[in-house]
DNA sequence: CATATAATAAACGAAATGTTCATTTTTATA
DNA sequence: TATAAAAATGAACATTTCGTTTATTATATG
């Protein structure tokens, strides 16, 4: 995994292609961008492009599957803080639904906002938004099946799905508009509409729910 | 609005153009598809294209404006008959979470498949799925302000935008593999998750939303 | 049938792609 | 600091796709 072997010019060049894609792409749009509009905008010869890249699509892939691999290992940290700290809350419920858990998930959005753009509004192809869709399908569907109650009314693939959809949507939206409200409210906002929903959807009772924070 | 003057040539070529593309996009995604491709699948010289269209966009942009169209024509219907039904049921929550609305957008869906597919998914960049998006997001918010109780916990911006991420992600994912269930329960399960949600996003008690079946 | 309109094939320049190669510049490290 | 290795460069090239023009053929409509 220790990447670090990469010569420095190798590091620039990659991050120079992939920040002047990012802002190209907002600016006209995928399909618009030319390889040579992304090389002279990062200050670079064309075939430079070819020594790191086959085409734009495995340059904005490469960008998104390390702001994915970002992701996973953050998030992995903040699922672990949160379980440690509810074995001693044994009451409380134990799914990604949680507080912390999508005040993360919005965190990571907003630092790294411009790919996030890119990636989950479609402005980069359908592949792009699936990468990340799936990531946190797959996890809201490993810990729904972790749940001690599986008197679910609705197949865990769809819970998942709707839960990623519905967050990935408000997420776009919000970048999108230039985050009108604080992110402590966006995940407010969020819980409130999906989560006293989806609550429903489990049969748990509401007192067993951890709404408000947990850390 | 009578365009029935085409002459059958100009209708048959651009319906072959249309389904052609369609079809080409969800085998090869939309960046991959040359216009000679489409004009070769549609049977048809390749100049002949121009004659019609100024680009690839150009040609789903006008497929997804008038399957658009057509949705907005139907979907009227459905709501006076619903709205009309309620006159009589005036303790019935006019809201288009309602049962048949749902369904209704469900059946379009189907009924136009492939099409849904490519504007939905993302697959043919971002700006086809955003004008249906907005149209759902446009008629939620509206109905929403019509409501006699204001008393709402989330920006009616916000919970349009999440009622129609929501709903097309559902959808995307329904048609994408092979309708797996039966809309009933398609709707049903969009019901359990989000609109029990939705329902402590409002200020209504139970037992004025109307669930199940309206008519 | 006559006329208008649509479709066609051939040909063209322009733009973008992806590759090769010899040369220059930068980096790592001994 | 000197040197060898690696990376970036610019020029040149064949290819592909695009979008348009033009002269000709095919077809719908009245």
């Amino acid at each position: 995994m220790k990447e670090k072997n990469l010569d420095r010019r190798v590091a620039r060049t990659r991050r120079a292609l992939q920040n002047a894609f990012i802002q190209l792409i907002l600016e006209h749009g995928y399909d618009n961008v030319t390889i040579e509009e992304i090389t002279e905008r990062a200050d670079l010869g064309r075939t430079t492009f070819y020594l790191h890249f086959n085409d734009k699509e495995d340059l904005l892939m490469q960008a998104i599957d390390s702001i994915c691999d970002d992701f996973i290992q953050k998030h992995k940290t903040v699922i672990s803080r949160i379980d440690n700290h509810q074995k001693h809350n044994q009451d409380k419920l134990q799914l990604n639904l949680d507080r912390d858990i999508i005040y993360h998930i919005f965190s990571h959005a907003r630092d790294n906002a411009n790919l996030y753009k890119v990636m989950l509004s479609g402005e980069g192809g359908a592949q792009a938004s699936r990468r990340f869709a799936s990531i946190i399908q797959d996890e809201t569907i490993k810990r729904l099946n972790n749940l001690q109650n599986h008197q679910i009314k609705v197949p865990a693939e769809v819970f998942g799905v709707s839960f990623a959809g519905n967050l990935m949507t408000l997420i776009t939206w919000w970048l999108e508009n230039k985050q009108p409200y604080p992110i402590e409210t966006m995940v407010k906002y969020f819980q409130q509409m999906f989560l006293f929903g989806a609550l429903n959807t489990l049969n748990i009772s509401h007192d067993k729910l951890q709404v408000d924070s947990s850390i």
